[in-house]
DNA sequence: TCTGGGGTCCTAGGACCC
DNA sequence: TCTGGGGTCCTAGGACCC
């Protein structure tokens, strides 16, 4: 038996934990640069704010409801999901972290999983302050499905099997896990409109549809398991790092001061990870819902000739790549940097020719970055980074980082 | 004025090889 | 008039997820 435990609107309820006279009272979470709203409570659904609404089309909605809007604040986001995996983490000996907030867990075996899984949600609430819900399914598929209607039937645990036509027939066919948009139009004009009639249609109809991934789907519904549990995340063969700016971006050095600082944390990431770049990417784009104004994107790639996490050879490189995709004359939105092909750092190959990676310039980047996580991303950090940065993201209505950061711990009394 | 960020997998088609 | 068969590798684009 497979559990999908999954935190009740995660974000909105991470807020709430440390300012409980939010319960009951309409919350949203933004996007990035507070631009979409990405996390609503109950209260803030019932009021018809849909999920990722551009906050600017919602302000109005949001004032004449007394809806309390936050900024994202990762940081606690990210600590909080610590905290609720550590206490599920007790319930079931195989368990996947499958995103920040859900997890499956492996019941198999254990007596009482409908029980086990009350007792889950009551202490995950009672340690860490986030209700979860969770669904039991024989496959992942089928504990997704379950998690969705316990969310919407508001019964907290909820177990469904792959032959109960009555429930499985409740879900439409767009709410099952792996059937898209795109999907569920194409399914439904072939008069599949909910789970159950997906799962007993012709696979070779489905198959049609949606390749071999749709009719895993498909098989997971009927309860033959094809969906492995994950215990060890796969490493990553890809990462990247973009933001939208604050303001509109024209000119180049500017650009160069906010890709440089992305490949900056686009390395960190590869580096908490033991991983090496064999390449790099860097993207730039205008503003594409801007209509009336002049619409410019592009991208370069480069292969590296040795893997790498040197932030200064990958800062070097992104700014010749950001360099030669420039033009002027534009007002940017949004650039990125991806590091590309990663391998892992305990096996890399070196170069036939040629000797990199000298030990002081090696010395000299760990100690750079040892000084940053010590004393702070101001204490040290590359020129080309730049030190205004007007560019940065908007995030006006963000709460304290309550649970990592000292200076900003709730206080009591 | 204002529209997020970070991933994965699969497939089709082109370039190239013998 | 007539133009093979069998591969590999890479990339772009489409679909999905949170």
């Amino acid at each position: 038996m497979i559990a999908l435990a999954d935190c009740n609107n995660f974000y909105v309820s991470c807020e709430r934990v440390f300012r409980p006279s939010l319960e009951g009272r309409p919350v949203i979470v933004l996007s990035n640069n507070d631009g979409c709203a990405v996390a609503r409570s109950n209260e803030a659904k019932a009021i018809g704010i849909p999920m990722g609404a551009p906050f600017h089309q919602i302000k109005r909605l949001c004032g004449g409801n007394g809806v309390v809007v936050f900024s994202s604040n990762y940081e606690l986001y990210g600590d909080m999901s610590r905290r609720v995996v550590s206490v599920l983490s007790r319930f079931a000996p195989e368990m996947e972290i499958y995103s920040i907030d859900e997890s499956f867990l492996n019941l198999g075996g254990l007596p009482d999983p409908l029980g086990l899984s009350n007792r889950m949600r009551e202490t995950v609430g009672k340690w860490t302050g986030i209700p979860i819900s969770v669904g039991l399914g024989k496959t992942k598929t089928l504990a997704k499905l379950a998690n969705k209607l316990a969310k919407k039937e508001k019964t907290g645990c909820l177990q469904i099997d792959e032959d109960n036509r009555d429930v499985i027939s409740r879900v439409p066919i767009e709410d099952v896990w792996g059937v898209g948009r795109r999907l569920s139009v194409r399914l439904r004009r072939i008069g599949l409109q909910d789970a159950w009639a997906f799962a007993s249609a012709p696979s070779s109809a489905v198959r049609a549809i949606g390749g071999v991934t749709l009719e895993r789907t498909q098989r997971e519904l009927a309860g033959i398991s094809c969906l492995e549990m994950e215990e060890v995340p796969q490493p990553r063969k890809n990462t990247c790092c973009s933001r939208s700016f604050g303001k509109p971006v024209t000119g180049l050095e500017e650009l160069e001061e906010a890709v440089a600082n992305y490949a900056v944390r686009a390395i960190r990431k590869i580096r908490s990870e033991g991983s090496l770049a064999c390449g790099l990417q860097v993207f730039l784009t205008t503003n594409r819902f801007k209509a009336d104004q002049p619409q410019y994107s592009n991208s370069r790639t480069l292969a590296l000739d040795e893997p790498t996490d040197d932030p200064i050879r990958i800062v070097g490189n992104a700014k010749a790549l950001l360099g030669s995709i420039y033009r002027k004359g534009y007002a940017y939105k949004k650039a990125g940097v991806l590091l590309l092909d990663l391998v892992s750092g305990r096996s890399t190959q070196g170069l036939l020719f040629e000797e990199h990676g000298d030990g002081r310039r090696r010395d000299f980047v760990n100690a750079l970055e040892e000084v940053a996580a010590r004393y702070g991303q101001s204490a040290g950090f590359l020129a080309a980074q730049g030190v205004r940065r007007s560019w940065s993201m908007k995030r006006e209505s963000r709460t304290a980082r309550y649970t990592t950061c000292w200076d900003e711990l709730p206080m009591v009394g």
